[in-house]
DNA sequence: AAACTAACATTTGGGGCCGAACGATTTACC
DNA sequence: GGTAAATCGTTCGGCCCCAAATGTTAGTTT
């Protein structure tokens, strides 16, 4: 095993490197390739975990999870920063909101000053459901973050919030 | 402005604070809560973009794009182990390998030897758009990780293999 | 050889996802 | 004060997504 790699990051490392084979030619920054689909392989395989074991049981779906959350932890707030703060379009939070309605875990309120604009709240049963799910999530967070020390963990998220930093700027935000 | 934090770390640093104010009393472990949003903040924020400049313009989904990806590294193969390997259901395999090969993009083709099984495999003009799609891509990638130094990125890269590893041996893979 | 059993891809049903089109309302302008 | 423009949430069409059920085929047991 070469020494330049970690234990167990072989079998990882050696699908960058099939990568450069089979792209030589195209000149790509394979550095920021690895960064970038490592972040893509981990975001998928950590919310696979998480909807099998935390979200399934409780009959919810990543979207819903996200605006319960954002409403627990922002507060009551209109439709549309609600899609913004948690990152799906208008017409999907739309869908959502029907659903989350339909389960009880969230009401929308009309905004009497303004006709047009919703007021969206979480039910007592949803700050309920978020209370519950929240240390199951955690606590999935802490495994898959256990081979990493401290200072890793930090520094993980650190470099991460200085990419998605960057991504939001270039965005025009 | 804290010393601990870089320049523009702030406010998304705030998020963080918040979530620690409003949940205090569950005992989160904060640390590895702000590690994994992050990862699942930063893939949301750079996917939409690649799906924006990147793809749409090639009327191509995020996934449809992963099967033409897997299949021009790793080269033709069977339904199953190409739906493991793009990360998605079996039955979402069948839609999409239904656009692809509406498309003209990849091909189906029955396994003599076991009728049951079928291997696909990318046409010249699949070929030609993963080869056409690589570099854009390469280039956002390249993008959103320029504010990090190639050292940081490697440790990025690095840091992200092991939660993935983690996640995949807690899976039982 | 007949009957299980296991392994395939596909179909089905319910939901999520987006952009674009839509209708209702508010605001700005003349 | 009446019309035009902007801004809401919702609806619509097309695709993606999964788990579970389905039907076909291959292997295994008797």
């Amino acid at each position: 095993m070469p020494r330049a790699f970690a234990a167990g990051d072989d079998e990882l490392v050696e699908a960058e490197h099939l990568i450069r084979d089979r792209m030589s030619g195209l000149n790509l920054d394979l550095l920021s390739l690895a960064a970038v689909s490592n972040v893509f392989r981990t975001a998928t395989a950590v919310r696979n975990r998480m909807e099998r074991d935390v979200l399934r049981p409780h009959r919810l779906s990543w979207s819903a999870f996200v605006v319960l959350f954002v409403l627990r932890i922002w507060g009551s707030q209109e439709s549309r920063s609600l899609a913004t703060e948690a990152g799906i379009s208008g017409g999907t939070l739309t869908g959502v909101l029907d659903t989350l309605e339909r389960k009880g875990l969230a009401m929308r309120q009309p905004v009497p000053e303004d006709r047009r604009r919703v007021e969206v709240a979480l039910t007592p049963a949803g700050t309920k459901v978020v209370n519950d799910v929240m240390p199951a999530f955690n606590h999935e967070e802490s495994l898959v973050t256990g081979d990493l020390t401290e200072d890793e963990t930090a520094t993980l998220a650190s470099l991460l919030r200085r990419v998605l930093r960057t991504a939001e700027d270039l965005d025009g935000r």
